[in-house]
DNA sequence: GCCAACGTTGGC
DNA sequence: GCCAACGTTGGC
């Protein structure tokens, strides 16, 4: 089982949207480097925390469960979609998305700013500058340490 | 809203 | 296949 951090902008779909929907579908990556690892690395089962980015507190809201593998993105062959993408059909896909599961709200939100402050969390891509995936892998330490934050006051 | 960083596009 | 121009991301 592998550990993932996921991005959306909180405007879009909130963890509480997930909440609310308790299975939602990954859709709109439309990035190949993205797309390749939910092809490649990531399977049902995984677990991902939910991220909220582009907005006025970025940070890690809540945990959710891969649980579906990458299927076709259909909304890139849906004229009306705003992740419509008319090199990508039915026949021919070129976007894929995963299913994910919502599984708990942290105890407290984790602040982007937070997360800066641990050298345990040094490595994690989402803090390197300039990063712009929306998926990243992180390790098992750094899962469990953020976990252990989350207890903290 | 600004802008740095990066990915994509397309002319050559 | 290079690379300038453009578009997007996302923290601040």
């Amino acid at each position: 089982m592998r550990y993932w951090l996921m991005k959306s902008e909180p405007d879009t779909y909130s963890i509480d949207n997930l909440k609310g929907d308790g299975i939602g579908h990954w859709d709109g990556v439309r990035n190949y480097q993205v797309r390749n690892m939910m092809r490649d690395d990531m399977s049902k089962g995984d677990q991902a925390f939910f991220y909220h980015s582009n907005c006025k507190n970025p940070g890690i809201a809540g945990i959710m469960t891969i649980s579906r593998n990458a299927y076709p993105d259909f909304t890139a062959w849906d004229n009306t979609s705003k992740y419509y993408d008319p090199k990508s059909n039915e026949r021919n896909p070129q976007w894929l998305m995963v299913d994910v599961t919502y599984k708990r709200n942290l105890a407290r939100f984790i602040s982007l700013t937070e997360l800066k402050q641990h050298t345990q969390l040094a490595g994690m891509l989402i803090l390197r500058r300039g990063n712009r995936l929306s998926i990243t892998p992180i390790t098992e330490n750094e899962w469990n340490f953020i976990l252990q934050l989350e207890q903290q006051t």
